[in-house]
DNA sequence: ACATTAATTGTGT
DNA sequence: ACACAATTAATGT
Protein backbone atom coordinates (compact mmCIF):
# COMPACT_ATOMS: atom_id res chain seq x y z
CA UNK A 1 0.00 0.00 0.00
CA UNK A 2 2.92 1.84 0.18
CA UNK A 3 3.44 1.85 -3.40
CA UNK A 4 0.21 3.16 -3.91
CA UNK A 5 0.34 6.48 -2.10
CA UNK A 6 3.91 6.80 -3.38
CA UNK A 7 2.64 6.48 -7.03
CA UNK A 8 -0.62 9.28 -6.42
CA UNK A 9 1.40 11.75 -4.56
CA UNK A 10 5.14 11.16 -5.63
CA UNK A 11 5.00 14.60 -7.65
CA UNK A 12 2.81 16.36 -4.71
CA UNK A 13 4.90 15.66 -1.99
CA UNK A 14 8.40 15.60 -0.36
CA UNK A 15 9.69 12.49 1.09
CA UNK A 16 9.14 13.10 4.66
CA UNK A 17 6.08 13.34 4.02
CA UNK A 18 5.22 10.51 2.10
CA UNK A 19 6.10 8.45 4.35
CA UNK A 20 4.44 10.00 7.34
CA UNK A 21 1.36 10.08 5.63
CA UNK A 22 1.89 6.38 4.70
CA UNK A 23 2.70 5.57 8.53
CA UNK A 24 -0.28 7.42 9.95
CA UNK A 25 -2.98 6.86 7.40
CA UNK A 26 -4.96 4.02 7.75
CA UNK A 27 -5.74 2.31 4.50
CA UNK A 28 -9.59 1.37 3.85
CA UNK A 29 -11.45 0.06 1.17
CA UNK A 30 -15.22 1.11 0.46
CA UNK A 31 -17.72 -0.65 -2.11
CA UNK A 32 -20.65 1.41 -3.84
CA UNK A 33 -23.01 2.60 -2.15
CA UNK A 34 -20.97 2.74 1.20
CA UNK A 35 -21.35 5.67 4.01
CA UNK A 36 -18.25 7.27 4.81
CA UNK A 37 -19.54 10.14 6.70
CA UNK A 38 -23.56 11.25 7.86
CA UNK A 39 -24.17 14.52 8.91
CA UNK A 40 -24.02 14.76 12.83
CA UNK A 41 -20.82 12.37 13.14
CA UNK A 42 -17.87 13.92 14.51
CA UNK A 43 -14.99 13.92 12.20
CA UNK A 44 -11.47 12.43 13.69
CA UNK A 45 -10.07 11.83 10.57
CA UNK A 46 -9.67 13.42 6.82
CA UNK A 47 -10.03 11.26 3.93
CA UNK A 48 -7.65 11.59 0.80
CA UNK A 49 -8.93 9.48 -2.24
CA UNK A 50 -6.04 6.45 -3.60
CA UNK A 51 -8.91 5.54 -5.95
CA UNK A 52 -11.84 4.98 -7.25
CA UNK A 53 -14.80 8.31 -6.09
CA UNK A 54 -17.05 9.58 -3.53
CA UNK A 55 -20.06 11.79 -3.95
CA UNK A 56 -20.63 14.60 -1.45
CA UNK A 57 -24.26 15.72 -0.43
CA UNK A 58 -26.25 17.61 2.22
CA UNK A 59 -29.61 17.29 3.27
CA UNK A 60 -32.33 19.92 3.22
CA UNK A 61 -34.83 20.55 5.22
CA UNK A 62 -37.00 17.96 4.29
CA UNK A 63 -34.02 15.08 4.00
CA UNK A 64 -33.96 15.00 0.30
CA UNK A 65 -30.37 14.80 -0.61
CA UNK A 66 -28.46 17.64 -2.31
CA UNK A 67 -25.27 16.79 -4.57
CA UNK A 68 -22.75 18.95 -3.62
CA UNK A 69 -19.67 17.42 -5.50
CA UNK A 70 -17.53 14.66 -6.67
CA UNK A 71 -13.90 13.48 -5.31
CA UNK A 72 -11.94 11.56 -7.15
CA UNK A 73 -8.25 10.09 -6.50
CA UNK A 74 -5.55 13.50 -5.46
CA UNK A 75 -8.76 15.21 -3.87
CA UNK A 76 -9.00 15.57 0.21
CA UNK A 77 -12.25 16.80 1.32
CA UNK A 78 -12.62 20.28 1.71
CA UNK A 79 -15.09 20.41 4.13
CA UNK A 80 -13.36 18.14 6.71
CA UNK A 81 -10.76 21.24 6.55
CA UNK A 82 -13.01 23.56 7.10
CA UNK A 83 -14.15 21.45 10.42
CA UNK A 84 -10.97 20.32 11.68
CA UNK A 85 -9.36 23.83 13.80
CA UNK A 86 -12.50 23.60 15.96
CA UNK A 87 -14.26 20.08 17.05
CA UNK A 88 -17.16 19.90 14.57
CA UNK A 89 -19.45 17.92 13.38
CA UNK A 90 -20.41 17.15 10.01
CA UNK A 91 -22.71 18.82 8.03
CA UNK A 92 -22.81 16.65 4.87
CA UNK A 93 -22.81 12.97 3.77
CA UNK A 94 -20.23 11.31 1.80
CA UNK A 95 -21.11 7.63 0.20
CA UNK A 96 -18.79 5.96 -2.25
CA UNK A 97 -19.76 6.23 -6.31
CA UNK A 98 -18.22 3.60 -6.82
CA UNK A 99 -15.65 1.01 -5.27
CA UNK A 100 -12.85 3.25 -3.85
CA UNK A 101 -9.19 3.37 -1.63
CA UNK A 102 -9.05 5.95 0.55
CA UNK A 103 -6.61 6.72 3.33
CA UNK A 104 -7.96 8.45 6.52
CA UNK A 105 -5.47 10.80 8.21
CA UNK A 106 -6.43 11.96 11.94
CA UNK A 107 -7.06 15.74 11.70
CA UNK A 108 -4.38 16.21 14.71
CA UNK A 109 -2.17 16.01 11.90
CA UNK A 110 -3.38 18.34 9.60
CA UNK A 111 -2.43 21.40 11.78
CA UNK A 112 0.47 19.94 12.33
CA UNK A 113 1.72 19.13 8.81
CA UNK A 114 0.44 22.24 7.77
CA UNK A 115 2.54 24.10 9.38
CA UNK A 116 5.59 22.25 8.67
CA UNK A 117 5.43 21.33 5.02
CA UNK A 118 4.14 23.82 2.48
CA UNK A 119 3.67 21.27 -0.17
CA UNK A 120 0.65 19.79 2.33
CA UNK A 121 -0.34 23.49 2.70
CA UNK A 122 -0.50 23.80 -1.20
CA UNK A 123 -2.33 20.97 -1.16
CA UNK A 124 -4.92 21.78 1.13
CA UNK A 125 -5.63 24.95 0.10
CA UNK A 126 -5.45 24.34 -4.03
CA UNK A 127 -8.74 21.64 -3.02
CA UNK A 128 -10.14 23.63 -0.62
CA UNK A 129 -10.54 26.54 -3.73
CA UNK A 130 -11.82 24.20 -6.23
CA UNK A 131 -14.38 22.71 -4.16
CA UNK A 132 -15.44 26.27 -3.18
CA UNK A 133 -15.56 27.35 -6.80
CA UNK A 134 -17.32 24.68 -7.82
CA UNK A 135 -19.92 24.82 -5.31
CA UNK A 136 -20.43 28.56 -5.99
CA UNK A 137 -21.15 27.52 -9.40
CA UNK A 138 -23.65 24.66 -8.41
CA UNK A 139 -25.45 27.55 -6.39
CA UNK A 140 -25.05 29.96 -9.34
CA UNK A 141 -27.17 27.79 -11.73
CA UNK A 142 -29.40 26.61 -8.69
CA UNK A 143 -30.31 30.00 -8.59
CA UNK A 144 -31.16 30.90 -11.98
CA UNK A 145 -32.56 27.82 -11.97
CA UNK A 146 -31.33 26.41 -15.39
CA UNK A 147 -31.54 22.55 -15.69
CA UNK A 148 -30.56 22.65 -18.89
CA UNK A 149 -26.81 23.64 -17.62
CA UNK A 150 -26.96 21.35 -14.42
CA UNK A 151 -27.84 18.30 -16.27
CA UNK A 152 -25.45 18.28 -18.96
CA UNK A 153 -22.76 19.04 -16.64
CA UNK A 154 -23.98 16.44 -14.28
CA UNK A 155 -23.86 14.43 -17.17
CA UNK A 156 -19.99 15.06 -17.94
CA UNK A 157 -18.98 14.76 -14.56
CA UNK A 158 -20.30 11.52 -14.31
CA UNK A 159 -18.93 10.28 -17.71
CA UNK A 160 -15.21 11.97 -16.86
CA UNK A 161 -15.60 9.52 -13.28
CA UNK A 162 -17.32 6.80 -15.23
CA UNK A 163 -14.41 6.87 -17.31
CA UNK A 164 -16.72 5.84 -20.39
CA UNK A 165 -19.70 7.59 -21.84
CA UNK A 166 -21.95 4.84 -20.79
CA UNK A 167 -23.48 5.27 -18.09
CA UNK A 168 -25.67 3.18 -16.59
CA UNK A 169 -28.56 5.69 -14.56
CA UNK A 170 -32.09 6.13 -14.33
CA UNK A 171 -34.20 9.32 -14.88
CA UNK A 172 -35.32 9.16 -11.40
CA UNK A 173 -31.75 8.42 -9.75
CA UNK A 174 -30.66 11.70 -12.16
CA UNK A 175 -33.52 14.09 -10.23
CA UNK A 176 -32.60 12.37 -7.04
CA UNK A 177 -29.12 13.89 -7.50
CA UNK A 178 -29.93 17.13 -9.29
CA UNK A 179 -33.18 17.54 -6.78
CA UNK A 180 -35.53 17.71 -9.49
CA UNK A 181 -38.50 15.42 -10.26
CA UNK A 182 -38.53 12.98 -12.62
CA UNK A 183 -40.44 14.02 -14.96
CA UNK A 184 -38.19 17.89 -16.12
CA UNK A 185 -35.39 15.31 -16.50
CA UNK A 186 -37.21 12.72 -18.94
CA UNK A 187 -38.10 16.20 -20.69
CA UNK A 188 -34.43 17.71 -20.97
CA UNK A 189 -33.50 14.21 -21.76
CA UNK A 190 -35.41 14.30 -24.71
CA UNK A 191 -34.17 17.26 -26.00
CA UNK A 192 -30.66 16.25 -25.38
CA UNK A 193 -31.28 13.22 -27.51
CA UNK A 194 -32.88 15.16 -30.25
CA UNK A 195 -29.92 17.35 -30.16
CA UNK A 196 -27.59 14.57 -30.63
CA UNK A 197 -25.64 15.27 -27.87
CA UNK A 198 -26.91 11.89 -25.92
CA UNK A 199 -28.26 8.49 -26.45
CA UNK A 200 -30.43 6.41 -24.49
CA UNK A 201 -31.88 3.28 -23.37
CA UNK A 202 -33.22 1.71 -20.80
CA UNK A 203 -30.66 2.38 -17.56
CA UNK A 204 -28.36 3.69 -19.55
CA UNK A 205 -27.38 6.74 -21.03
CA UNK A 206 -24.49 7.38 -23.85
CA UNK A 207 -22.73 10.93 -23.58
CA UNK A 208 -21.79 11.29 -26.70
CA UNK A 209 -19.38 13.89 -26.26
CA UNK A 210 -16.79 11.92 -24.54
CA UNK A 211 -15.76 8.98 -27.14
CA UNK A 212 -12.77 8.92 -28.42
C1' DA B 1 -41.07 -19.26 -26.53
C1' DC B 2 -44.75 -17.02 -24.44
C1' DA B 3 -47.38 -14.51 -20.95
C1' DT B 4 -47.26 -11.87 -16.83
C1' DT B 5 -45.42 -8.28 -14.03
C1' DA B 6 -42.65 -4.60 -12.68
C1' DA B 7 -39.92 -0.63 -13.61
C1' DT B 8 -38.68 3.08 -16.59
C1' DT B 9 -39.71 6.60 -19.79
C1' DG B 10 -42.84 9.75 -22.59
C1' DT B 11 -46.70 13.07 -22.88
C1' DG B 12 -50.97 15.69 -22.29
C1' DT B 13 -53.50 18.30 -19.07
C1' DA C 1 -47.52 18.20 -10.33
C1' DC C 2 -50.35 14.53 -11.65
C1' DA C 3 -52.10 10.74 -14.17
C1' DC C 4 -51.79 7.63 -17.51
C1' DA C 5 -49.89 5.50 -21.92
C1' DA C 6 -46.12 3.34 -24.06
C1' DT C 7 -42.00 0.87 -23.90
C1' DT C 8 -38.69 -2.22 -22.18
C1' DA C 9 -36.53 -5.44 -18.97
C1' DA C 10 -37.08 -9.32 -15.64
C1' DT C 11 -39.27 -13.50 -14.28
C1' DG C 12 -41.93 -17.52 -14.18
C1' DT C 13 -44.22 -21.36 -16.67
Amino acid sequence: MNTIVEERFKYLFEEELLSKIARSGQFKTVSEGDLLMTIGQKISHMPLILSGSLKVMTEDEKGDDLLLYYLEWGDTCAMTFSCCSKKTVSSINVIAEEKSEILLIPIENMELWMAKFSSWRNFVLESYNSRFSEMLKSIDSLAFDNMDQRLKKYLRDKALIARGADLIITHADIANDLHSSRVVISRLMKKLEIEGIIKQRRNLVEVLEFKG
